[in-house]
DNA sequence: AAAAGAATACCTCTTAGGAGGTAATTTATT
DNA sequence: AATAAATTACCTCCTAAGAGGTATTCTTTT
Protein backbone atom coordinates (compact mmCIF):
# COMPACT_ATOMS: atom_id res chain seq x y z
CA UNK A 1 0.00 0.00 0.00
CA UNK A 2 2.69 2.68 -1.51
CA UNK A 3 0.03 5.27 -2.25
CA UNK A 4 -2.41 5.84 0.43
CA UNK A 5 -4.67 8.01 -1.08
CA UNK A 6 -4.07 11.08 -3.28
CA UNK A 7 -5.34 13.85 -2.02
CA UNK A 8 -3.14 17.02 -1.40
CA UNK A 9 -2.70 18.92 1.52
CA UNK A 10 -4.17 22.85 0.74
CA UNK A 11 -1.77 25.25 2.37
CA UNK A 12 -1.93 28.75 2.94
CA UNK A 13 1.05 31.04 3.11
CA UNK A 14 0.73 34.00 4.93
CA UNK A 15 3.73 36.23 4.81
CA UNK A 16 4.24 40.12 3.79
CA UNK A 17 7.64 39.67 2.17
CA UNK A 18 6.77 38.72 -1.66
CA UNK A 19 9.62 37.33 -2.47
CA UNK A 20 9.35 34.69 0.95
CA UNK A 21 6.45 33.55 -0.06
CA UNK A 22 6.22 33.40 -3.73
CA UNK A 23 9.94 31.24 -2.87
CA UNK A 24 8.05 29.05 -0.72
CA UNK A 25 4.97 28.67 -2.71
CA UNK A 26 7.57 28.10 -6.05
CA UNK A 27 9.10 25.59 -3.75
CA UNK A 28 6.05 23.90 -2.42
CA UNK A 29 4.37 23.50 -5.64
CA UNK A 30 6.90 20.95 -7.16
CA UNK A 31 5.59 18.50 -4.09
CA UNK A 32 2.92 16.00 -5.80
CA UNK A 33 1.15 15.83 -2.47
CA UNK A 34 1.16 19.63 -1.89
CA UNK A 35 -1.40 22.31 -2.89
CA UNK A 36 -0.74 25.96 -2.33
CA UNK A 37 -4.11 27.42 -2.26
CA UNK A 38 -3.20 30.72 -1.94
CA UNK A 39 -1.07 33.56 -0.37
CA UNK A 40 -1.80 35.84 2.03
CA UNK A 41 0.21 39.43 2.28
CA UNK A 42 -1.61 41.27 4.70
CA UNK A 43 -2.80 40.00 7.41
CA UNK A 44 -6.59 41.95 6.78
CA UNK A 45 -6.98 39.81 4.15
CA UNK A 46 -6.30 36.10 6.12
CA UNK A 47 -10.06 35.40 7.53
CA UNK A 48 -11.34 35.77 3.64
CA UNK A 49 -8.59 34.09 1.98
CA UNK A 50 -9.33 31.27 4.63
CA UNK A 51 -13.48 31.30 3.89
CA UNK A 52 -12.28 31.03 -0.11
CA UNK A 53 -9.65 28.33 0.01
CA UNK A 54 -10.29 26.01 2.67
CA UNK A 55 -6.85 25.11 3.28
CA UNK A 56 -5.91 22.45 5.62
CA UNK A 57 -2.26 23.88 6.95
CA UNK A 58 -1.29 27.99 7.39
CA UNK A 59 2.57 28.76 7.06
CA UNK A 60 2.42 31.98 9.30
CA UNK A 61 4.68 34.95 9.55
CA UNK A 62 4.72 36.53 12.84
CA UNK A 63 5.70 39.50 11.79
CA UNK A 64 2.63 40.53 9.92
CA UNK A 65 3.14 44.90 9.36
CA UNK A 66 -0.45 45.27 9.93
CA UNK A 67 -1.41 42.39 12.15
CA UNK A 68 0.16 40.28 15.32
CA UNK A 69 0.47 36.83 13.89
CA UNK A 70 0.35 34.95 17.53
CA UNK A 71 -2.75 37.08 17.76
CA UNK A 72 -3.97 36.06 14.01
CA UNK A 73 -3.51 32.28 15.38
CA UNK A 74 -5.77 32.29 18.22
CA UNK A 75 -8.31 33.51 16.26
CA UNK A 76 -7.89 30.57 14.00
CA UNK A 77 -7.00 28.29 16.35
CA UNK A 78 -10.26 29.20 18.15
CA UNK A 79 -12.42 29.65 15.05
CA UNK A 80 -10.92 26.59 12.45
CA UNK A 81 -9.97 23.77 15.12
CA UNK A 82 -9.45 21.61 12.46
CA UNK A 83 -6.46 23.96 10.38
CA UNK A 84 -2.97 23.39 11.33
CA UNK A 85 -1.36 26.33 11.68
CA UNK A 86 2.75 26.48 11.70
CA UNK A 87 5.07 29.56 12.32
CA UNK A 88 7.67 30.61 9.96
CA UNK A 89 9.42 33.49 11.20
CA UNK A 90 12.76 35.02 11.66
CA UNK A 91 12.61 35.03 15.39
CA UNK A 92 15.13 32.57 16.98
CA UNK A 93 13.17 33.33 20.32
CA UNK A 94 12.41 31.34 22.85
CA UNK A 95 9.86 33.12 24.65
CA UNK A 96 7.73 33.32 21.16
CA UNK A 97 8.22 29.77 20.57
CA UNK A 98 7.05 29.15 24.16
CA UNK A 99 3.64 31.61 23.08
CA UNK A 100 3.19 29.87 19.89
CA UNK A 101 2.75 26.44 21.86
CA UNK A 102 0.75 28.04 24.68
CA UNK A 103 -2.09 29.54 22.11
CA UNK A 104 -1.88 25.94 20.23
CA UNK A 105 -0.28 26.24 17.07
CA UNK A 106 0.98 22.82 15.54
CA UNK A 107 4.47 24.00 14.76
CA UNK A 108 7.03 26.64 15.02
CA UNK A 109 10.19 27.12 12.50
CA UNK A 110 12.64 29.85 11.44
CA UNK A 111 12.77 30.61 7.92
CA UNK A 112 16.73 30.08 7.99
CA UNK A 113 15.45 26.28 7.21
CA UNK A 114 15.67 23.81 4.36
CA UNK A 115 12.95 22.59 2.05
CA UNK A 116 13.77 19.16 3.50
CA UNK A 117 12.54 20.24 6.52
CA UNK A 118 9.61 22.40 5.17
CA UNK A 119 8.34 18.94 4.31
CA UNK A 120 8.85 16.77 7.24
CA UNK A 121 7.27 19.52 8.95
CA UNK A 122 3.93 19.50 7.05
CA UNK A 123 4.00 15.58 6.89
CA UNK A 124 4.18 15.71 10.67
CA UNK A 125 1.66 18.00 11.47
CA UNK A 126 -0.51 16.66 8.84
CA UNK A 127 0.16 13.50 10.90
CA UNK A 128 -1.56 15.35 13.97
CA UNK A 129 2.03 15.88 15.72
CA UNK A 130 3.45 19.09 16.41
CA UNK A 131 6.82 20.37 15.25
CA UNK A 132 8.57 23.02 16.91
CA UNK A 133 12.17 23.72 15.91
CA UNK A 134 14.93 21.94 18.04
CA UNK A 135 17.38 24.61 17.60
CA UNK A 136 15.14 27.12 19.40
CA UNK A 137 14.51 25.38 22.75
CA UNK A 138 18.15 24.60 23.48
CA UNK A 139 19.44 27.75 22.49
CA UNK A 140 21.32 30.40 24.25
CA UNK A 141 19.53 31.69 27.41
CA UNK A 142 15.78 32.44 27.19
CA UNK A 143 15.08 36.37 27.62
CA UNK A 144 12.39 36.22 29.18
CA UNK A 145 10.26 37.63 32.32
CA UNK A 146 9.31 34.65 34.23
CA UNK A 147 12.84 32.84 33.97
CA UNK A 148 13.95 36.63 34.98
CA UNK A 149 11.58 37.10 37.78
CA UNK A 150 12.47 33.77 39.23
CA UNK A 151 16.19 33.78 38.60
CA UNK A 152 16.08 37.52 40.78
CA UNK A 153 12.66 36.15 43.04
CA UNK A 154 10.44 39.46 42.22
CA UNK A 155 7.69 39.89 42.76
CA UNK A 156 4.73 40.71 40.20
CA UNK A 157 4.11 44.53 42.03
CA UNK A 158 8.12 44.79 41.83
CA UNK A 159 8.30 43.54 38.07
CA UNK A 160 4.85 46.11 37.47
CA UNK A 161 6.49 49.09 39.11
CA UNK A 162 9.73 48.30 36.81
CA UNK A 163 8.07 48.56 34.13
CA UNK A 164 6.57 51.61 35.02
CA UNK A 165 10.03 52.72 35.83
CA UNK A 166 11.42 51.76 32.39
CA UNK A 167 8.57 53.95 31.24
CA UNK A 168 9.70 57.10 32.48
CA UNK A 169 7.26 57.67 35.58
CA UNK A 170 8.58 58.76 38.76
CA UNK A 171 7.11 57.59 41.67
CA UNK A 172 4.96 60.03 42.36
CA UNK A 173 3.09 59.35 38.92
CA UNK A 174 3.64 55.73 39.54
CA UNK A 175 1.69 55.93 42.87
CA UNK A 176 -1.06 57.68 41.16
CA UNK A 177 -1.11 54.69 38.27
CA UNK A 178 -1.43 51.95 41.21
CA UNK A 179 -3.32 54.00 43.65
CA UNK A 180 -0.87 53.44 45.58
CA UNK A 181 1.44 55.53 48.48
CA UNK A 182 4.19 57.11 47.07
CA UNK A 183 6.23 55.59 50.17
CA UNK A 184 5.30 52.08 48.71
CA UNK A 185 6.30 52.64 45.75
CA UNK A 186 9.70 53.86 47.09
CA UNK A 187 9.93 50.89 49.39
CA UNK A 188 9.21 48.64 46.21
CA UNK A 189 12.17 50.08 43.83
CA UNK A 190 14.48 49.81 47.12
CA UNK A 191 13.79 46.53 47.04
CA UNK A 192 13.97 45.66 43.18
CA UNK A 193 17.21 47.67 43.55
CA UNK A 194 18.08 45.32 46.42
CA UNK A 195 17.28 42.26 44.16
CA UNK A 196 18.85 42.83 40.85
CA UNK A 197 21.77 44.63 42.21
CA UNK A 198 21.41 48.27 40.59
CA UNK A 199 21.29 51.75 42.45
CA UNK A 200 20.21 54.15 39.96
CA UNK A 201 17.07 54.37 38.24
CA UNK A 202 19.47 54.28 34.71
CA UNK A 203 20.86 50.91 35.90
CA UNK A 204 17.19 49.48 36.76
CA UNK A 205 16.10 50.69 33.38
CA UNK A 206 19.00 49.42 31.60
CA UNK A 207 18.34 45.96 33.37
CA UNK A 208 14.43 45.99 32.10
CA UNK A 209 15.25 46.81 28.51
CA UNK A 210 17.93 43.97 28.62
CA UNK A 211 15.87 41.09 30.40
CA UNK A 212 12.67 42.03 28.16
CA UNK A 213 10.85 43.52 31.45
CA UNK B 1 14.91 40.88 -34.28
CA UNK B 2 13.55 38.89 -31.27
CA UNK B 3 16.26 36.64 -30.20
CA UNK B 4 18.96 38.86 -29.69
CA UNK B 5 21.94 36.72 -27.88
CA UNK B 6 20.71 33.25 -25.98
CA UNK B 7 23.42 33.69 -22.82
CA UNK B 8 22.12 33.23 -20.09
CA UNK B 9 22.57 35.60 -17.14
CA UNK B 10 24.74 33.74 -14.26
CA UNK B 11 23.26 34.73 -11.45
CA UNK B 12 25.04 34.06 -7.79
CA UNK B 13 22.85 33.97 -5.01
CA UNK B 14 23.77 35.31 -1.59
CA UNK B 15 21.49 34.78 1.51
CA UNK B 16 21.64 32.89 4.50
CA UNK B 17 18.00 32.43 4.87
CA UNK B 18 17.99 29.01 3.15
CA UNK B 19 14.56 29.16 2.39
CA UNK B 20 14.57 32.43 1.02
CA UNK B 21 17.48 31.72 -1.37
CA UNK B 22 16.28 28.28 -2.28
CA UNK B 23 12.93 30.31 -3.05
CA UNK B 24 14.31 33.10 -5.02
CA UNK B 25 16.39 29.93 -7.29
CA UNK B 26 13.21 28.06 -7.45
CA UNK B 27 11.53 31.54 -8.96
CA UNK B 28 14.25 32.68 -11.14
CA UNK B 29 15.17 29.04 -12.38
CA UNK B 30 12.05 28.82 -14.58
CA UNK B 31 12.92 32.01 -16.40
CA UNK B 32 14.83 31.16 -19.66
CA UNK B 33 16.85 33.85 -19.63
CA UNK B 34 18.52 33.58 -16.47
CA UNK B 35 20.62 30.66 -14.75
CA UNK B 36 21.46 30.87 -10.98
CA UNK B 37 25.20 29.36 -11.01
CA UNK B 38 25.09 29.09 -7.27
CA UNK B 39 23.98 29.49 -3.60
CA UNK B 40 26.45 31.12 -0.39
CA UNK B 41 24.93 30.49 2.89
CA UNK B 42 27.67 32.22 4.63
CA UNK B 43 29.89 34.78 3.89
CA UNK B 44 33.09 33.44 4.14
CA UNK B 45 32.28 31.29 1.30
CA UNK B 46 31.47 34.23 -1.03
CA UNK B 47 34.68 34.55 -2.95
CA UNK B 48 35.61 30.74 -3.35
CA UNK B 49 31.71 30.48 -4.94
CA UNK B 50 32.66 33.70 -7.39
CA UNK B 51 35.72 32.15 -8.20
CA UNK B 52 34.13 28.71 -9.05
CA UNK B 53 31.05 29.89 -10.95
CA UNK B 54 32.16 33.18 -12.44
CA UNK B 55 28.89 34.82 -11.74
CA UNK B 56 27.94 38.18 -13.74
CA UNK B 57 25.12 39.24 -11.05
CA UNK B 58 25.49 38.68 -7.03
CA UNK B 59 21.32 39.06 -5.08
CA UNK B 60 23.53 39.80 -1.52
CA UNK B 61 21.73 39.85 1.46
CA UNK B 62 23.17 42.85 3.80
CA UNK B 63 22.45 40.90 6.75
CA UNK B 64 24.80 38.14 6.64
CA UNK B 65 25.16 36.40 10.45
CA UNK B 66 29.05 35.71 9.20
CA UNK B 67 29.27 38.93 7.53
CA UNK B 68 28.57 42.72 6.64
CA UNK B 69 26.68 42.62 3.49
CA UNK B 70 28.16 45.99 2.62
CA UNK B 71 31.71 45.51 3.44
CA UNK B 72 31.26 42.63 1.26
CA UNK B 73 30.21 44.27 -1.56
CA UNK B 74 33.07 46.79 -1.21
CA UNK B 75 35.58 44.14 -1.88
CA UNK B 76 33.87 42.03 -4.59
CA UNK B 77 33.49 45.47 -6.31
CA UNK B 78 37.06 46.30 -5.98
CA UNK B 79 38.37 43.04 -7.40
CA UNK B 80 35.68 42.21 -9.91
CA UNK B 81 34.39 45.13 -11.12
CA UNK B 82 32.46 43.39 -13.80
CA UNK B 83 30.37 41.48 -11.58
CA UNK B 84 26.87 43.20 -10.67
CA UNK B 85 25.52 43.51 -7.09
CA UNK B 86 21.87 44.24 -6.38
CA UNK B 87 21.19 44.28 -2.71
CA UNK B 88 18.36 42.11 -1.66
CA UNK B 89 17.18 42.87 2.00
CA UNK B 90 14.48 43.55 4.29
CA UNK B 91 16.10 46.75 5.27
CA UNK B 92 13.34 49.62 4.57
CA UNK B 93 16.27 52.16 5.36
CA UNK B 94 17.04 55.44 3.72
CA UNK B 95 20.73 55.36 4.84
CA UNK B 96 21.89 51.68 4.20
CA UNK B 97 20.67 52.62 0.58
CA UNK B 98 22.93 55.89 0.43
CA UNK B 99 25.52 53.80 1.82
CA UNK B 100 25.25 50.90 -1.09
CA UNK B 101 25.17 53.66 -3.47
CA UNK B 102 28.40 55.00 -2.27
CA UNK B 103 29.93 51.34 -2.57
CA UNK B 104 28.88 51.52 -5.94
CA UNK B 105 26.79 48.13 -6.18
CA UNK B 106 24.00 48.27 -8.95
CA UNK B 107 21.20 47.97 -6.72
CA UNK B 108 19.07 48.48 -3.91
CA UNK B 109 15.66 45.94 -3.61
CA UNK B 110 13.56 44.69 -0.70
CA UNK B 111 12.90 41.63 0.21
CA UNK B 112 8.93 42.56 0.39
CA UNK B 113 8.99 42.42 -3.47
CA UNK B 114 7.73 40.88 -6.51
CA UNK B 115 9.18 38.61 -9.28
CA UNK B 116 8.14 40.83 -11.77
CA UNK B 117 10.33 43.47 -10.14
CA UNK B 118 12.97 41.21 -9.57
CA UNK B 119 13.46 40.35 -13.25
CA UNK B 120 12.88 43.79 -14.09
CA UNK B 121 16.04 44.85 -12.23
CA UNK B 122 17.82 41.77 -13.48
CA UNK B 123 17.28 43.52 -17.15
CA UNK B 124 18.18 46.97 -16.16
CA UNK B 125 21.20 45.95 -14.08
CA UNK B 126 22.58 43.88 -17.04
CA UNK B 127 21.83 46.65 -19.28
CA UNK B 128 24.28 48.97 -17.23
CA UNK B 129 21.78 50.47 -15.81
CA UNK B 130 21.02 51.12 -11.93
CA UNK B 131 18.24 49.97 -10.05
CA UNK B 132 17.12 51.17 -6.75
CA UNK B 133 14.19 50.79 -4.96
CA UNK B 134 12.40 53.84 -5.17
CA UNK B 135 9.38 53.15 -2.39
CA UNK B 136 12.75 53.55 0.12
CA UNK B 137 14.07 56.90 -0.77
CA UNK B 138 10.18 58.20 -0.87
CA UNK B 139 9.70 56.18 2.92
CA UNK B 140 9.33 56.74 6.02
CA UNK B 141 11.93 59.36 7.54
CA UNK B 142 15.16 57.34 8.39
CA UNK B 143 16.19 56.76 12.18
CA UNK B 144 19.93 57.60 12.07
CA UNK B 145 21.92 59.79 14.42
CA UNK B 146 23.02 62.46 12.11
CA UNK B 147 19.35 63.19 11.35
CA UNK B 148 18.29 63.09 14.63
CA UNK B 149 20.89 65.48 15.40
CA UNK B 150 20.26 67.50 12.94
CA UNK B 151 16.28 67.55 13.81
CA UNK B 152 17.15 68.76 17.24
CA UNK B 153 20.56 70.20 16.83
CA UNK B 154 22.38 68.50 18.82
CA UNK B 155 26.18 68.68 18.77
CA UNK B 156 29.05 66.10 18.47
CA UNK B 157 29.69 66.89 22.33
CA UNK B 158 25.77 66.28 23.39
CA UNK B 159 25.58 63.01 21.81
CA UNK B 160 28.70 61.80 23.35
CA UNK B 161 27.37 62.46 26.94
CA UNK B 162 23.59 60.95 25.90
CA UNK B 163 25.12 58.26 25.17
CA UNK B 164 27.39 58.34 28.46
CA UNK B 165 23.85 58.89 30.17
CA UNK B 166 22.28 56.20 28.45
CA UNK B 167 24.62 54.39 29.46
CA UNK B 168 23.90 54.32 32.67
CA UNK B 169 26.85 57.04 33.82
CA UNK B 170 26.10 59.42 36.21
CA UNK B 171 27.65 62.87 35.57
CA UNK B 172 30.56 62.55 37.88
CA UNK B 173 31.86 59.64 35.77
CA UNK B 174 31.17 61.29 32.28
CA UNK B 175 33.15 63.95 33.74
CA UNK B 176 36.04 61.98 34.38
CA UNK B 177 35.55 59.62 31.04
CA UNK B 178 35.74 63.04 29.49
CA UNK B 179 38.47 65.21 30.98
CA UNK B 180 35.79 67.39 31.81
CA UNK B 181 34.34 69.42 34.67
CA UNK B 182 31.18 67.76 36.62
CA UNK B 183 29.32 71.51 35.79
CA UNK B 184 29.82 71.28 32.23
CA UNK B 185 28.41 67.53 32.06
CA UNK B 186 25.83 69.64 34.17
CA UNK B 187 25.41 72.24 31.70
CA UNK B 188 25.04 69.88 28.34
CA UNK B 189 22.74 67.38 29.84
CA UNK B 190 20.43 70.79 30.82
CA UNK B 191 20.83 71.84 27.01
CA UNK B 192 20.43 67.79 25.24
CA UNK B 193 16.92 68.12 27.86
CA UNK B 194 16.00 71.54 26.50
CA UNK B 195 16.92 70.42 22.47
CA UNK B 196 15.10 67.07 22.49
CA UNK B 197 12.15 68.14 24.98
CA UNK B 198 12.70 66.18 28.02
CA UNK B 199 13.23 66.84 31.82
CA UNK B 200 14.71 63.51 33.13
CA UNK B 201 17.49 61.29 32.76
CA UNK B 202 14.93 58.06 32.26
CA UNK B 203 13.48 60.25 29.44
CA UNK B 204 16.45 61.28 27.93
CA UNK B 205 17.66 57.53 28.29
CA UNK B 206 14.25 56.68 26.65
CA UNK B 207 14.71 59.56 23.69
CA UNK B 208 18.08 57.79 23.22
CA UNK B 209 17.12 54.39 22.78
CA UNK B 210 14.08 55.21 20.59
CA UNK B 211 16.27 57.65 17.77
CA UNK B 212 19.03 55.09 17.77
CA UNK B 213 21.59 57.18 19.83
C1' DA C 1 -2.14 27.41 63.78
C1' DA C 2 2.35 29.16 62.83
C1' DA C 3 5.85 30.90 59.95
C1' DA C 4 7.30 32.99 55.77
C1' DG C 5 6.68 35.94 52.08
C1' DA C 6 4.49 39.83 49.82
C1' DA C 7 2.47 44.22 49.88
C1' DT C 8 1.64 48.18 52.12
C1' DA C 9 3.23 52.65 54.47
C1' DC C 10 5.81 56.12 57.03
C1' DC C 11 10.34 58.40 59.10
C1' DT C 12 15.09 60.67 58.49
C1' DC C 13 19.20 61.81 56.02
C1' DT C 14 22.15 62.36 51.99
C1' DT C 15 23.04 62.95 47.17
C1' DA C 16 22.45 63.39 42.14
C1' DG C 17 19.91 65.71 38.95
C1' DG C 18 17.11 69.46 37.15
C1' DA C 19 15.98 74.73 36.79
C1' DG C 20 17.72 79.20 36.38
C1' DG C 21 21.36 82.32 35.79
C1' DT C 22 25.98 83.93 34.03
C1' DA C 23 30.20 83.98 31.40
C1' DA C 24 34.84 82.90 29.37
C1' DT C 25 37.13 80.50 25.71
C1' DT C 26 37.43 78.09 21.48
C1' DT C 27 35.89 77.06 16.86
C1' DA C 28 33.36 77.74 12.81
C1' DT C 29 31.03 80.79 9.51
C1' DT C 30 30.10 84.80 7.21
C1' DA D 1 37.73 91.12 11.22
C1' DA D 2 33.33 90.24 13.10
C1' DT D 3 29.48 87.48 14.32
C1' DA D 4 27.57 83.20 15.55
C1' DA D 5 27.86 78.70 17.43
C1' DA D 6 29.93 75.40 20.37
C1' DT D 7 32.32 74.18 24.41
C1' DT D 8 33.69 74.99 28.66
C1' DA D 9 32.76 76.27 33.68
C1' DC D 10 30.80 77.98 37.99
C1' DC D 11 26.80 79.68 41.30
C1' DT D 12 22.28 78.87 43.96
C1' DC D 13 18.00 76.58 44.94
C1' DC D 14 14.81 72.76 44.83
C1' DT D 15 13.27 68.06 44.25
C1' DA D 16 13.33 63.14 43.27
C1' DA D 17 15.67 59.22 44.37
C1' DG D 18 18.57 56.24 47.16
C1' DA D 19 20.01 54.32 51.94
C1' DG D 20 18.60 52.81 56.29
C1' DG D 21 15.20 51.85 59.55
C1' DT D 22 10.56 50.19 61.21
C1' DA D 23 5.96 48.27 61.11
C1' DT D 24 1.22 46.78 59.87
C1' DT D 25 -1.74 43.98 56.99
C1' DC D 26 -2.65 40.41 53.79
C1' DT D 27 -1.55 36.02 51.50
C1' DT D 28 0.61 31.76 50.94
C1' DT D 29 3.05 27.87 52.46
C1' DT D 30 4.28 24.55 55.79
Amino acid sequence: MTLTLNIKTKILLIDDHQLFNDGVKSLLSSEPEIEIVGQVFEAKNLLYEIQKTSPELLFLDINLPDGNGIALAEIIVKNYPKIKIIFLTMYDDFTLLKEAKKVGVHGYMLKNTSKKDLLRAIKTVMEGNVFFDESITKASEPINQENISKKYSLTEREIEIMRFVRDGLDSYQIADKTNLSYHTIKTHRRNVHFKIGTSTTPEMIRFANENGI
